[in-house]
DNA sequence: ATTATCTATAGATCTATAGATAATGC
DNA sequence: ATTATCTATAGATCTATAGATAATGC
């Protein structure tokens, strides 16, 4: 039973999962430590098996949750509706983009994961499918119809389209600690690198739908 | 002391580094395990450490190798002289593409290792930054005189444009277990979908340069 | 009476090395 | 005489649980 404890937020159960998250996310499934999770959750580490049971079970936890929210969050950036062809596309962008600074490390984690043990992306694999392709059908009936009032150009396979989007909002993200030294950054400068990043990024796409 | 078996092309010590790079790539670092290097490699266990002292020294000796390697694709890839510039391009994209088609995980492995363990990147740092400056000086000069004759837009920042190629070359090869499931591809669509997508990274960065 | 918490430890791995033995080079 | 190889095991972790004790709900 979750309850939350006089003055505090949470409850043990969420204080581990917490922990569990940050530990996980930023070692990974090989590199996380039980007894670190208990520890920096402020548990004794038997509560950790107490009331997930393993490891592994604790951890499916955490990679079902990031999933999810990784897959929502491209559908949220561009299922806004009511905006002309290009308008919503940028602001699908801009959304998409903002989310991933927001969560710097959801990406890597997640490919990493599923790519070190498939199996364990098995149960997701339908939920995820099912989702995106009804945001496929959606921007790819639009992206048609712009495309015969000369609006963008023609024959464009909308899932070619996100996967462009996806890669240049997510890339600098997973490589920053080497482009930060490649392009003899600060830590100053971070935060002025992902905002030209942005719009470098609109850029590029929308010079990618444009019809020449 | 390397020497080669009779019949045999490698010696132990080249046959562990074999082993430990195939274990090292599939589960970083955290994930090998020794024992499993040595067996792989057909060695006994002791001999791992005979050779290479630790398992830490080992995996050195990957990580550098292949951020050598993945440095010199980019140097190598872009470095071709006596093109003009848009076609120099446009073959730097397709040379980067096939070399990660060729090397997978490379690019997986490295992020991560560099961003769970940043000191372990110190080293290489100072050598990546060194060859990256000279390749982005000498296209830069090119794309501004391009610039200024009209043949490409105008103030296009080169690192930002490198960045656009290699997020665009490297992150299909990254997420392909999950893109495979959304896409409902099966194994055999793989290599038509990489061909696909190699033209279509020639396209949206060709676009980005051109001037409207 | 049930649920939560702690102590103590079993049991499984995993890295690393000591020390004995075999192979090789000079 | 030096280098390579193997056996056997130390010693460090790490996950997981048994079993005792405390807290909670009815």
């Amino acid at each position: 039973m979750i309850k939350s404890k006089d003055g505090l937020p949470y409850s043990k159960e969420a204080a581990i999962l917490e922990a569990a998250e940050r530990e996980f996310l930023s070692k990974g499934f090989a590199g996380a430590r039980t007894v670190s999770i208990a520890k920096a959750a402020g548990v004794n580490h038997a509560m950790l098996h107490y009331y997930f049971r393993t490891k592994e079970h604790l951890f499916e936890r955490i990679l079902d949750e990031k999933m999810r929210i990784m897959g929502e969050s491209v559908l949220t950036a561009f299922g806004q509706p009511g905006l002309p062809l290009t308008e919503r596309i940028r602001d699908g962008i801009e959304r998409h983009f903002d989310f991933i600074a927001a969560n710097p490390d959801l990406p890597r984690f997640i490919v990493n994961e599923v790519f070190s043990c498939p199996e364990r992306y098995g149960a997701m694999q339908r939920r995820v499918a099912l989702i995106a392709h009804r945001l496929i059908y959606d921007l790819q009936q639009e992206l048609d119809t712009a495309a015969k009032g000369g609006d963008v150009v023609e024959a464009l396979d909308v899932r070619m389209l996100i996967l462009d989007i996806i890669s240049l909002n997510i890339f600098p993200f997973v490589a920053y600690p080497i482009i930060e030294s490649v392009f003899g950054y600060s830590p100053d400068d971070r935060e002025r690198f992902f905002m030209q990043r942005k719009q470098e990024n609109v850029e590029t796409i929308l010079r990618r739908i444009k019809k020449l």
